[in-house]
DNA sequence: GTCTATAGAGGGATAGAC
DNA sequence: GTCTATCCCTCTATAGAC
């Protein structure tokens, strides 16, 4: 396969999967054996799928045998849930924090613009926190789906406020802030960060097209 | 769980992954009972992901025994292939068919209205066509990507097509065809037939959409 | 808390009868 | 072309030594 690919073409074998978030980001999980079967779990999710993973491959990446997974974690489902549920907190959190502007346009703008650039910047965990959901047990999809109606409902409150003031133009309300929070999620899909602009570039590339959208 | 969800949260357990396009589309495999494993692979491959589907799981619901299966197909990977293959194929088709119309703006309208509506239509195939790829086997995922390309390469066309007449402005073309294909594939993540807009209806709105992006 | 060894279950694919 | 039976492997998770 040639390297010079469109990214859309690819994104199977070969998926660039590097590194992962900043490492800082997991000094919470303690001790370090767990943080580092947590990460080799978040690489190895995001490259082949949950259920692909079998529990030697995060188990070797993290320099361990496979049983000593099972001091840390009661089960492979667990190790995603503690990576799922930490993901969405943390995209809920950086929506949260850009939500700070006065006017409806800039608090979009704003909002779209980090949330797109979390999802570059994280592609490896982002990737893990929409497309593994089905993976995890009822429970604690339940729990998850709680934090991703607190973001839906972030983004569509900024609509309705945008409308409220007349400075938005918006016919479907749900449907709107569907299709602007699925441009910013299909970018966990496709990023390739040797390839693709930088996270903030396409955060703010993303929002003028989020603005576009409603009209403003 | 609750019944009312938005769909953004409602992505896991439960998804409704309904009937199967048309059963008519699938007339050319033959006999029969080869097309009731494809369907029924199609399916389970929707709900559950390649990987966590069973090859027990796929005969069962071709009403045949485990073993049945490869009598008319040498492995679970060369199903998924056939699938992936075929569903490539018919997103093509329907793309360079609504690829007609005399201007860049009609063209690009009919072409993203079409491709959405495919995505929504049959969401269940686009599903494995656009989340399975890591699935295929080397030589098979060569041979899908092809048929990315040409894909991205109708989008992008259509695109410079505009820009050269003067009456779209892109700034960065690649990453506008990225853009546009990717509102429209995100749909077969979410789109549930039980509650959305019918497929046509979401591929008008998704057309007006990317005819902003490129600022008709 | 980490290891080696392994239990116990399940899955992809095949053998051979009909 | 479909079945029953099963091989053989891999995987999750546990046992028990250190």
């Amino acid at each position: 396969m040639a390297k010079r690919l469109l990214s859309f073409a690819n994104l199977g074998h070969g998926v660039n999967v590097s590194a992962v978030t900043s490492p800082l980001a997991w000094e919470h999980v303690q001790p370090a054996a767990a943080r580092r079967l947590l990460t080799g779990a978040i690489e190895a999710f995001a490259e082949r799928g949950f259920q692909a993973t079998t529990t030697r491959d995060i188990a070797s990446r993290a320099d361990m045998s496979p049983a000593a997974l099972y001091v840390h974690y009661p089960s492979k489902e667990r190790l995603l849930f503690e990576i799922s549920l930490y993901g969405h907190r943390a995209a809920l959190e950086i929506l949260t924090a850009a939500d700070t502007a006065d006017t409806p346009a800039d608090r979009l703008r704003a909002m779209v613009a980090a949330f797109t650039a979390w999802h570059a910047e994280h592609h490896t965990i982002a990737r893990v926190v929409q497309y593994e959901l089905a993976a995890l047990s009822p429970e604690h999809f339940t729990e998850v789906a709680t934090i991703r109606r607190a973001i839906s409902s972030l983004i569509e409150k900024v609509l309705a406020d945008g409308v409220s003031n007349g400075t938005f133009t918006v016919p479907d309300l749900p449907g709107t802030t569907l299709a602007v929070l699925s441009l910013s999620i299909d970018v966990a899909r496709w990023y390739d960060p040797t390839r693709r602009p930088s996270p903030e570039a396409l955060g703010a590339t993303y929002a003028d097209l989020a603005l576009r959208m409603v009209q403003a």
